[in-house]
RNA sequence: GCCCCCAUCGUCUAGUGGCCUAGGAUUUCGCCCUUUCAAGGCGGCGACACGGGUUCGAAUCCCGUUGGGGGCACCA
């Protein structure tokens, strides 16, 4: 039998890193077994659903490079694929598992149930449904019919131990009457996820589940209601939540952590991806770099990692670093191109395309290319507060004779402007370090920047002598 | 409260009884290179949570403790 793997977001605001890290090892695994991968939305809660969100999921994991082959957008024979769009399937099943015995309406309510939650915990007893209503007579029920309280159906779960074979858990026990009769359909008539995964694992011929292990519990439970539908459960692999940098599941707390906010700021996919599979994963000991062929070939489930793990910016800008380091300068500049625009400036292609060089390896985002580049794109340079303290330490009129020397350079090559900064330097009685500093200031507007001679060569000499004679 | 999961450098990890005076990556520190900033090279600091077992031998197996996390909903 072939694999088929799946998952399956709730688009309620934008999916992050943590999310998508679990979406990519069920991805890899998929591609690994050369199985199929399908892309299932959870919107069953309406409310917290928009359509913004849900385009957002798949935008962002198609741009880090998961791709699937069936899914709401793309269709496929198991659909439809959004559960918004299955609930009359919901229904349905959990019309056949009441006639089959497997399910009871309860009519317990709200505050009956909170009441006896209390009890149990005060006795020291878990503090899920009882099972009242499991056991109703028809008298009973016919009784609260007429009353005309509303039922929820709930699934009778097996009395024995419960007992889910994990891919990364290894084998979890739960002792009998440990699982209590869950709700699968509210009394309003709307499906619960619990029930609708377990359909739609079952119905969509899902043969491995992987997902986060929040869901661990909840496995013994889909299982149980496949099996009460005849099915075979699907294998299970629960794999651990991602944490931000002080241990705590990832939140909002911790800022932009969506997959759409590190692209944002100039992350690459290729890198967010090399990133996230390390996490919680290894290939063996020394591996660090994994194209995304890589990644599919030696994707193993069983060297998953069963303990938690942080999330380290810091990694993943130095592993965005050397992504960046790796490009072309064609694709670089295409790339940086983005985020100059964004930020107003509108760079020539052929200069921006000469200035990748420069600045590749001082980027860990290419959101920083904006900063690197601005004084090659705009001749409102302003200098900062370093740049300005550079200018005004410089000997009396510095500037200007280091514009005189520059209007003589010939060619206007980085190597000739080279030297004749090295003259001016000189002739002041400065090393390059200090002779050279004003200069970078006046003409890029900071104390850091990109080669200089190259610079200024980029920037030609015109406009390079303007902001010379034009510093006081 | 009850149940479940987890525990190696700050962080991500290698390690499945002897190959471990615990390896790699990142971070950090130092040096080299150097026009600033980076990148790059070299080197240093840095971990088996604790306590009991089992064994000739334990980071590795067992038990307990502690500490984290998750679940126990007519949330997903």
């Amino acid at each position: 039998m072939s694999v088929r793997c799946r998952f399956a977001p709730a688009p309620s605001g934008s999916i992050h890193v943590g999310n998508v890290r679990t979406g990519l090892f069920s991805w890899a695994f998929a591609r690994h077994h050369g199985g199929a991968f399908v892309l299932r939305v959870e919107d069953t809660d309406s409310s917290r659903v928009t359509e913004e969100a849900y385009h957002g999921v798949m935008d962002s994991l198609r741009w880090l490079g998961i791709d699937w082959d069936e899914g709401p957008d793309v269709g496929g024979p198991h659909g439809p694929y959004r559960q918004s769009q299955r609930m009359e399937i919901y229904r349905e099943t959990v019309e056949r598992l009441r006639t089959q015995g497997d399910a009871y309406a309860c009519y317990c309510t709200e505050s009956e149930l909170e009441q006896r939650r209390a009890a149990a915990m005060a006795r020291g007893e878990p503090p899920g449904y009882d099972g009242r209503c499991r056991a109703l007579t028809e008298r009973e029920r016919a009784g609260f019919e007429a009353e005309g309280r509303p039922a929820a159906i709930r699934f009778a779960m097996p009395e024995a131990e419960h007992v889910v074979h994990d891919l990364v858990k290894g084998e979890v026990r739960w002792a009998s009457g440990q699982l209590r009769d869950f709700v699968l359909m509210r009394s309003d008539g709307t499906p619960v996820f619990l029930l609708a995964v377990a359909v739609d694992d079952l119905l969509m011929g899902i043969t491995h589940v992987i997902r986060g292990d929040d869901l661990l519990a909840s496995a013994p439970r889909n299982a149980a209601v496949i099996e009460a539908l005849g099915g075979t459960p699907p294998a299970y692999a629960h794999v651990p939540q991602v944490n931000g940098s002080d241990g705590k599941p990832l939140s909002k707390r911790h800022g932009s952590t969506s997959v759409e906010a590190f692209r944002e700021h100039g992350v690459l996919p290729e890198a967010l991806m090399n990133y996230l599979a390390l996490l919680g994963w290894s290939k063996d000991a020394e591996t660090t770099f994994l194209s995304r062929d890589d990644l599919v070939a030696a994707f193993d489930i069983e060297r998953v990692s069963s303990n938690p793990a942080r999330f380290d910016a810091q990694k993943l800008e130095w592993m965005n670093n050397h992504y960046i380091q790796g490009l072309g300068d064609d694709d670089l500049a295409a790339r940086c191109l983005h985020f100059l625009s964004v930020a107003g400036l509108s760079p020539e292609p052929a200069m921006l395309r000469r200035a990748m060089p420069l600045v590749k390896e001082r980027m860990k985002t290419l959101a920083e290319s904006v900063e690197l580049l601005r004084f090659l794109f705009t001749d409102d340079v302003v200098p900062n507060e370093k740049a300005a303290d550079l200018i005004a330490k410089a000997p009396d009129g510095y500037l200007s004779v280091a514009a005189d020397a520059l209007a003589r350079v010939e060619p206007w090559s980085a190597e000739a402007i080279a030297v004749a900064l090295d003259e001016v330097a000189a002739r002041a009685g400065l090393n390059r370090t200090k002779g050279w500093q004003p200069v970078r200031a006046a003409a890029t507007g900071s104390n850091v920047s990109p080669p200089l001679p190259e610079s200024l060569e980029l920037l030609g000499r015109e406009r390079t002598l303007e902001r010379l004679r034009s510093t006081p």
